[in-house]
Formats: C-alpha cells, structure tokens, sequence
DNA sequence: ATGAAAGCGCTAACAA
DNA sequence: TTGTTAGCGCTTTCAT
C-alpha cells in the first residue's frame, strides 16, 4: 500500500503516463497492456496519492462545508445529504463547525482555500456583505445552503420562509383560529426565522387579525418554554406558531405544563418537520423543510458548477409543505 | 492569494527556504528579514497551498471520521467534540458515513489512506476482524470512539456499559420495582446494546428478578413502539429499561396511548441522555454518556498518537451517570 | 542565519 | 497507443 506509480509501472513494463491512463480512463489503452498494468496495481496493492495526485491536477475532489454547528436541529441531517450526492459523484467533505460567528466564517473560507478544496457549500444564520467579499477573494464555486442572499449574487437553495409562515396562518384560520401567537428570539433572530415572521405579519394583516408576539431570548428550547410560561399570563391566544420545531416543542411543553390542552384550548404549530415533531404527545403539527434534500441538492448544485454544467437559475427553491398532526387536529380520535 | 511561495521569497529579497522557515517556524530567522518575509506575506496576500505542503511533508493535518451516520441520534454531538478538538491542533476533519455497513467501512478506510490522512477515528456497531485487518494494513494511527474491541487490540474510548446497565436496574429495584423489562433489538443489535443487555441480565440474576426481553425489529423508535404495543398484552412489567432514549421514549409513548400511567403504573428509563430526553412529558430517567467528550476525547488521545506523547492505557473508559428525571419519580409533584 | 537543490507522487502536454 | 519530460508548490537536507 506504500508502492507509487512508478512502482507499477516498472513490474506492468509500461511507463508511469500508461498507468495514469489507466487509472484515470484518460486515453485508450491496449486492452492487453491495461491487463497488465491492472495485475501490477493488485500485486502491488498500489493506491494512488491523492495529495499528490490534487497538486499535480489541481482539483483536490474535495468540498468544504462550514456550517453553525453540525450537533445543532437537524443540520446532520443536511451534512449527510451533501456527503451522500458528493459520493456520489467521487468527493469528499471537509466539516467546520463556525458557530455562526462572522469571523470565524471568514476565516474557515480561508482556510478551505489552503486546503484546495474544490468548492464550499457554506450555512449562516445571516449573509452579510463582509461574506460576499470574502467569497470573491476566494474565487471558489459557492454554494449558499438554507443562507438567503437578500441580493440573490451568491448560488444558493433555499424553501419560501415567507410563503410558508403564510401558509401556517391561513391553516390556522381555516380552523377559526384567530389570536395565533408567533414564538421567535427578537433581535437576534436568523435570518430564517426574520422572514418567517414577515410571513406571518403580513398574513396575519391580510386576514384582519392582530399579531401577537412572544418573544424569546435565543432560538431554543428552554428560552421559548420560559418565554411561553411568562406569557401565559395574559392567555389570549388560541394557537402557537414557532419559528423552528424546538420552540414550537417548548411551546407545547409550557402548555401541559399550565394546564392548558393541546389542540383544543390551544393549537401549536412548528417548522422544519425534525424527527422531535413525532416524539412528542400530542405530535406536532409542522411545516416540512426537505432537511435531507436541502444538502442533497446543494451539493448538486455544485458539481453543475464545478462541472460546467448549465444552471438555469441560481436560487434554487425547495417545496415546503404543512404536516398535520395532533397538535392541531379539530377532531381528536382519542 | 495565488501567489506561491517563490513570489513572495522574491518580493522580500530571500530564498524560499527562509519563507518556508517563517512560515512553520522551523528554525531561528533574524528579526528582520523575518519581518520583510512577513510583510511581503501580507502584500501579495499569500496563503500556502496545503496539498503541496501536504506531498512535501507527508503529513497532511487533516483526519478521517468514519461514522455509521451523522444525522443519528447524537452522533452529531460527538463528531463536533471530534471537530472542536481537531481545530484546537490544528486538524480539518473528512466526515464520511459509512451505514455500519463492513465493506463501506473498509472501503473508507482504504479511501482515508488515498487522502493521506494523518490518522483516523473510527465507530461501528460491531468490530470484525475484517477491520482490524484494514486497519493493519493501511498503516495509520487509529482511535476507536464509542466502539468496542474485545480483544484490546486497538486504541478505544468508551464508557462501561454493562456496570452502567447493572447500576440502572440497581436504582429501579431500590425503588421496589422487580418486574423489569429490556427493549432493545434481538439478534442484529449493536454491540452496545448487547453489553447493556448482558449487564442487564447479570444484575437481574443478581436480584433474582426474572429478566423480561422485549425484542424489537430494529433499534429504533417505530420498531420500540410497536414491540412495547404488542407486549402490553401481557401486562406484567413494572418498569421498562430501553437500549437508549429513542427506544424508551417509545416505551414511555407506548404507555401514553395505553393509558398507562408514568411513573406511577411503569418507570422507564433510557440510555444516552440526548436532548430528546428533556422533551417528552414526563421527562426522561436516562443515563448519561458524555457525548461530545466521546469525541473530544477520542481526538485528544489520536494528537498524543500522532505526537508520540506517552499514552498510559489504550482503553479509556469515560465515567456515566443516572440522570433522575419524572419518568422514574416516586412522588409526583403535580 | 541563509541559500541551493533535490525530491514528494502525480498529471498533462508534447513527442514519437 | 505509448513514452518523455516538465512542472504542481512546498519541505528538507546539505552547504555555506
């Protein structure tokens, strides 16, 4: 397993051109001589160096992937969609975890640079412009992942937070919801959940009723139950709308906690369809985001790019779709 | 940043060995021809290519992770502990799943050894002589993470499961609960519920408690849910220990539907303390095994192999806990 | 303290 | 169809 190139050239009685031919299908070969060079390759348990294989080539078939934080929500989920599309076509992944820190985001690009990687599917919790130069420094194909480009320069796949935030209220008020509480950090919020509440707002405007926010301190689980406990004092609300399945959860939890019955006194809807949404009693209700596909098709995109393949659009956009269960059911079976 | 090393020996009026010295600081340079190195660096905004340092130095900085799959349970945990400590050294992480699958796992392997990696943390459900062979072959200093081998032969980071089962039925049987039944899969489990298992069976021995399996399909929720469901028929537990929390929230859900009460008519208790544990109502009695220390853990021990740093043990056993939590509470609060 | 030069193991013209 | 030969951008002796 240490033999090189050579090696296998000199016991196949070829030159080291001829076994690079053969190993990569880069000329036609005599099917006698790839005979033999194939033999010297086993005899020698050759393999090739892909180090030095990536200087000489300069394509290192490896991709960086930078995102928050991979223990994070389902973003494992979204790590194996990208490892499993870039097997498929023959790379590798090299993981960072960034935090979401800006710096440390800018840093790790870097980085992947010295690395040669070649391309870097990148996740922020929001896109700023220091991102986008240091993206054109690089000169890397990028692609964003579950990151919106407010100014749509940067490739990038994406669902319609907006739309889906719309979707879920109209859902609501077809059950003859009306005081639908929205759960989400103020402030600080990612992107996502920003556009999530846009969403909401405008729906909530449209059908006439008034927007009631509940807002936590961070984006997780124990902010949001604290958050919906306090906010229980005013009990106005007849439904929930978290901005990611964890707070939804917590909002469900605050409830049993208070008393309160899920769906009949109060319905609670999530997003993002985590594998948390069936582990719980009643299920949650919640908008499906293709986690898997999300990485799936990121890492797509990029061999398109990397491959020179025509891309017909750079904003991909995922379906979204409302998962129904218990948690809003009008009619409870049990 | 693509200019090479040579462009920026020129622009400071040195050689490239010297800029090569700065860079890795392998050798004294004089103050100032240091700094001239330096700001010629800073000019051409140059960045050393990692595969041609790579090819030169034989050591690439960079290690394999070879996981089942990362969107599992807390796997994502651990390979972020893996990745926090890797960037501590200095390390970038190749992510590759393999599914538990034996032939992908030492296909992955060989593939690492093509990437040069500098060495390679490994976890399986079950270690076969197949892979120790690999191992041996491909040279490379290995750690396995939350894997077992039996014979020792290979440096590993666990934790004990079997005492960690036995002190489980240990807290059950003092809280006056005799009839205690495993969930977990028969046949095809891993080999970490098999020790859990086995300790399990030893200390219910132990107390002359007869042991009560219940076999489920695969280890997984649905799988525990339906086994937990048929079981009930016979109705003669007390109390039900699950071969981790996925397992037992679906022993706890199992009990919801069929109008048991928990803790009060069944305890049940997990393994793993994953975050799903604290979100289900009551919450979850589990055992607490140190996640992202597995991998913090198992990356710190594969620096000291790849640093020559004296190691005292190849087996570190990392400590575990019951964490007491309402599906285990004698008195109920609410 | 610094420089010259020989690789590291491969790919990719260019020849033949 | 096959071989020769430059590199790729760096590290690392060995001199100086």
């Amino acid at each position: 397993m240490t033999a090189t190139i050579y090696d296998v050239a000199r016991e196949a009685g070829v030159s080291m051109a001829t076994v690079s031919r053969v190993l990569n299908d880069t000329a036609v070969v005599k099917e006698e001589t790839k005979k033999r060079v194939l033999e010297a390759i086993a005899k020698l348990s050759y393999r090739p160096n892909a180090v030095a294989r990536g200087l000489a080539s300069k394509r290192t078939k490896t991709i960086g992937v930078i995102v928050p934080d991979v223990s994070a929500g389902f973003m494992a989920e979204l790590v194996r969609g990208i490892e499993d599309v870039a097997r498929m076509y023959n790379y590798h992944i090299i993981l960072c975890n960034s935090d979401g820190m800006v710096q440390k985001e800018i840093d790790l690009v870097g980085t992947m640079w010295e690395k040669q990687v070649d391309g870097i599917i990148f996740m922020s919790p929001r896109l700023r412009s220091e991102h986008i130069d240091t993206f054109e420094e690089a000169q890397l194909p990028i692609v964003l992942c579950r990151t919106d480009d407010p100014e749509r320069r940067i490739p990038c796949v994406n669902i319609d937070n907006r739309q889906a935030a719309r979707d879920v209220v109209d859902f609501l008020s077809a059950k003859g919801r009306t005081a639908i509480g929205f759960v989400g950090a103020a402030g600080n919020e990612s992107a996502i959940t920003s556009e999530r509440k846009e969403g909401y707002i405008a729906a909530m405007n449209d059908h006439g009723y008034e927007p009631i926010f509940i807002d936590t301190a961070k984006e997780d689980y124990n902010s949001a139950l604290l958050a919906v406990r306090t906010h229980f004092a005013i009990e106005r609300c007849d439904a929930l709308l978290g901005a990611n399945d964890e707070m939804a959860v917590a909002a469900l939890h605050a409830c049993y906690d208070a008393g309160l019955k899920v769906p009949q006194d109060m319905m609670v809807v999530g997003f993002d369809n985590t594998k948390l949404t069936q582990m719980t009693r009643p299920e949650l209700t919640t908008v499906a985001q293709p986690m898997y596909d999300y990485g799936a098709v990121a890492m797509r995109f990029l061999t398109k790019l990397l491959r020179d393949e025509p891309v017909s659009t750079y904003t991909v956009i995922l379906p979204h779709q409302i998962i129904e269960r218990t948690s809003t059911t009008t009619h409870v079976k049990r």
